[in-house]
DNA sequence: GCAGGTATATGATTGTAGTCATATGCCAAA
DNA sequence: TTTGGCATATGACTACAATCATATACCTGC
């Protein structure tokens, strides 16, 4: 998920603080390039023909943001700090001509978005998971290892209330095993 | 998400047909590069230590699957035809030496994944919409013309029955409006 | 025109996750 | 060491989507 360290000697990415409210880009503005979040949150909305917003992302620490504009003329969405934020801005034109220029730098971008692929994948197989105590069961399985349960919570779509009841009933189940207090591990 | 035409030719993919239960590749093989679903539909999924399996993905027509194994000496996942399928396999060998030796060919595959991303995210951004009537018109806001409301239901985590509901009350709130039998429009 | 299949649509019931409340353990700062 | 804050944990109640059932419109092949 996260950004190589690389890409920022490789791009040469700009540092960017934003205050909460703050936007890195606006829909329809020309586009600038692409960025990583450091600290704090962006919500990026795309604002629909009939006035209303849909909020197609939530960036946090270590996510990229506005991969695809690098093949757009303008941003298609908003770009709004939740909270105070540290970004990196990679400007478009010295990332494209990286990538023209050096194969190794492209292969490596390709192997970083496969890899965001395939965890959105898994993330949206799992919330196809109905029951709560199943679906943080076949999270564990598939190798979260959450630090905070808290936070893991949203990112499998269950209010952390429900993650805590699903962790006590799997152990009731015999199927994970809590180790301490808000530790537990499989089998 | 649908891998372009271009790509089969660039790629110089073989076809392959599987029938119902056989496996494109099994977990810990060798890789032998990425494929695109024809027609048919195919789970990956991953054998987890304790001997159980999550399921990755489910990939349909258009899609493709297995690009990380690129950057991979072995599939981490096993990929199991649920129906019977056309396949397209693009050999690693040929892809990667394509995308070292042609940087628009690189360049495609990251707008094509980059695509993907943007994708997945709005997909999970609606997901984490809890009541059923403001996902579905978030979907709708979000720029989804689906053919059939059936099929579209999963893609959002919900059964098409509660779609339906979904697409009924918001008609009587006044939010979208019914033109023909299955046929709905914002506003 | 009719039969069979499918998408659309709605009703009744139930399971379960969300919500709100509360309590406890833990850590860090004062 | 006390205080405040936060993650962890659980209880009670409720809202609502899943499930199962049924009906209708539409299409296609016969």
């Amino acid at each position: 998920m996260t950004l190589p360290q690389a890409f920022a000697r490789t791009f040469g990415g700009h540092r960017l603080t934003l205050q909460s409210g703050e936007y890195a880009f606006c829909q329809d503005d020309p586009t600038t390039g692409l960025f990583s979040v450091v600290s704090g949150y962006v919500e990026l909305r795309r604002v629909t023909k009939d006035g209303t917003s849909v909020v197609l992302h939530h960036a946090g620490p270590g996510e990229t943001f506005a991969e695809a504009s690098l093949f757009s003329q303008t941003y298609h969405c908003d770009a709004v700090a939740q909270t105070a934020c540290e970004l990196v801005q990679f400007k478009k034109a010295d990332v494209l001509s990286q990538l023209q220029t050096h194969n190794e730098t492209s292969l490596a971008f390709i192997e970083h978005l496969s890899g965001q692929v395939q965890r959105y994948r898994l993330l949206l197989q799992l919330c196809a998971i109905r029951r709560a105590d199943d679906r943080v069961l076949a999270a564990m399985r598939a190798g979260f290892q959450p630090e905070s349960w808290k936070s893991f919570a949203p990112q499998i779509g269950l209010t952390h209330e429900a993650v805590y009841r699903a962790l006590s009933a799997l152990t009731k189940r015999g199927l994970i095993v809590r180790k301490d207090r808000g530790v537990y591990a499989l089998i």
